[in-house]
DNA sequence: TCCGATTATGTAAGCCCTTACATTTCTCAT
DNA sequence: ATGAGAAATGTAAGGGCTTACATAATCGGA
């Protein structure tokens, strides 16, 4: 079944019948109809590969994340690919894990692909080097890029990101002038936000007289390392030195830290704060229900959405947007 | 960039580099390398909307799911995607929702768009009446049909499920026989693999002597009913209906379920035991850690690729795969 | 050395659309 | 009624690849 098939039984040219297929302006009304009803009869779909190659598109959008099982990755993903198909767009997704080298060959697939457009959910796609970032540069050179709560200053490269110093800069703000004034900060990538997370904390505790290096621990998500982490608290513990608050960079370090708390008896909020990130399902499962920074993800993808779209129409688009997050407060500060 | 530039300047036909880039039998070593050569240099590569009209294949397959966001849903997308890649295979994302029309919608749409293989994530796209369930068959009359944790006996439909009666039947027996009498299932899903726990549960319960209907209740997994379920709870304890086992088809409600005893000052698990479903990272998070079910989804979604994989490679192939599951024991139950 | 069988290469016909350009059909002001 | 201009339709040339078939080169055995 193609489309002289249809041209035939609907008495018209393939030309005409390819104009009501894309919506061309000049079809009398007459003939549309009728070759809409002869398609719809024959039960026809034009060919998507003659289609593309006709049209040098498919509209199709690469995804990229690390790791969709990730659950703030999962839910970008999600959003992103709703808010595509809802606009015609297909999503191609590549988890690409966390290497470099991998990262590129996936992003050199989805170009091989012919996407429109490449979208880079999660801030671990950019790296300290300009070097290292070079791959994004040359993808830009053919299509737009997206990167979501990441931003890099190149052509073709359009960035969305939440403020996320500002946030942990005001959250920890809080904490200090809560009374507290020795807070522990744990995170779990120097990614692009997490540095920017980690600034924003470094500089509330500047303000406030607090800040001591020491008080900075990196430690993986991975199972390990949060025994890790509850180990450093106890072996500090058990030093005679007690801390009595806790930000991290995610939910789930931050609900390592209320488990350790917890086991220690320390009394959550009185004795010892917490203060989480992402504000995840988990912020809800934790109990007491953990206070956590919510960076607006549906926000920020219907942004990106937006904007990709505006570029792909052919629009001037802003290069950089910046979302303000919001502190949600829960029980596990006071 | 075309093929026949590289033919031009490799002295070679067209016919002759596409026969390399398919790695043809047919070509001499030396003309293989010169051809190789100089798509080096030229950096070329193929168009692949003509490939995929030639070959009428893009080698790629749809991943349809309700929900990528949903945790148990995201690592399955995760594992496919992975494994799918590993192969060639490139994968094409639909979240779907949870309505029959757009699940009809977004296969259609994958059909259009010619991917090899659909993959249905997830045991909510089969329906009680066959009638629901023509969509299946109509796609599967065309490409093949992957069905994971659901099963349907159609032509061209391929199921890999976990065996949900047996793992459930023998979770619930183990806890009647810790001496539990009164075990409240709480499910959250009438999906296929929903009603095969249930039917576990029960089966295990009237082997028991212990079967009573109304031991089962329905909450979805938002929030509100989250709440219903914890109110459904205090209002039996108010009529001095104490219970001291659940059993839930899911880590959520399960979650909930710890959360409402603690408040309630139960001791868990010598007062009050819980099951929960999926094994997954909310287990971990809980405390104490939730006993759960793991249904090896890894192992299912390599099965299903692997499947999947001889099916397009014209191999005769088991219609359905059932793999046992495992009750990982944690501090919720005895 | 020669011939048939292999193996390597080339030619050209698709695959199914889109679209520039040519042609025909309307419209409507004169 | 008529001709210019607009609107509708048709013709045909790609788009970049695969592959059946034709042809040329190579090989091995008698």
């Amino acid at each position: 079944m193609t489309i002289y098939d249809i041209s035939e039984k609907a008495g018209v040219s393939i030309a005409t019948v390819s104009r009501v297929l894309n919506g061309s302006k000049n079809v009398s009304e007459k003939t549309r109809s009728k070759v809409l009803d002869t398609i719809q009869q024959c039960g026809y779909t034009p060919n998507a590969f003659a289609r593309g190659l006709g049209l040098n598109t498919m509209n199709t959008v690469g995804i990229m994340c690390a790791d969709s099982s990730d659950p703030y990755l999962a839910k970008a993903v999600y959003h992103i690919e709703q808010k595509l198909r809802a606009n015609g767009y297909d999503s191609l997704l590549c988890c690409t894990g966390y290497e470099l080298e991998d990262k590129i060959s996936s992003m050199n697939l989805l170009l091989t692909k012919k996407v429109d457009g490449i979208i880079l959910a999660g801030s671990n796609f950019i790296y300290e080097k300009d070097t290292e970032n070079k791959y994004i540069a040359d993808a830009a050179a053919q299509i737009p890029v997206m990167l979501l709560n990441a931003a890099l200053d190149v052509p073709n490269v359009y960035s969305i990101v939440s403020d996320d110093f500002t946030s942990m800069h005001d959250a920890t703000l809080q904490m200090a002038q809560a009374g507290i004034k020795d807070i522990l900060y744990f995170y779990n990538s120097s990614s692009y936000s997490g540095k920017k997370k980690l600034e924003g904390y470094k500089a509330a505790m500047q303000e406030s007289g607090l800040w001591l290096p020491d008080l900075v621990q990196f430690f993986s998500g991975s199972r390990e390392d949060i025994h890790a982490m509850q180990e450093h608290l106890k072996t500090l513990d058990e030093r005679g030195i007690r801390f009595h608050g806790v930000i991290a960079s995610d939910d789930i370090l931050a609900l390592a830290a209320v488990k350790y708390a917890k086991e220690m008896h320390y009394r959550i909020p009185e004795d010892f704060s917490v203060l989480g990130y992402n504000n995840s399902m988990l912020a809800d499962c934790c109990d007491p229900e953990l206070t956590s920074i919510d960076n607006k993800l549906e926000t920020l993808c219907q942004h990106l959405i937006t904007i990709l779209l505006g570029v792909l129409a052919g629009n001037e688009m802003p290069k950089k947007a910046v979302f303000s997050g919001e502190i949600i407060k829960r029980g596990t500060t006071r």
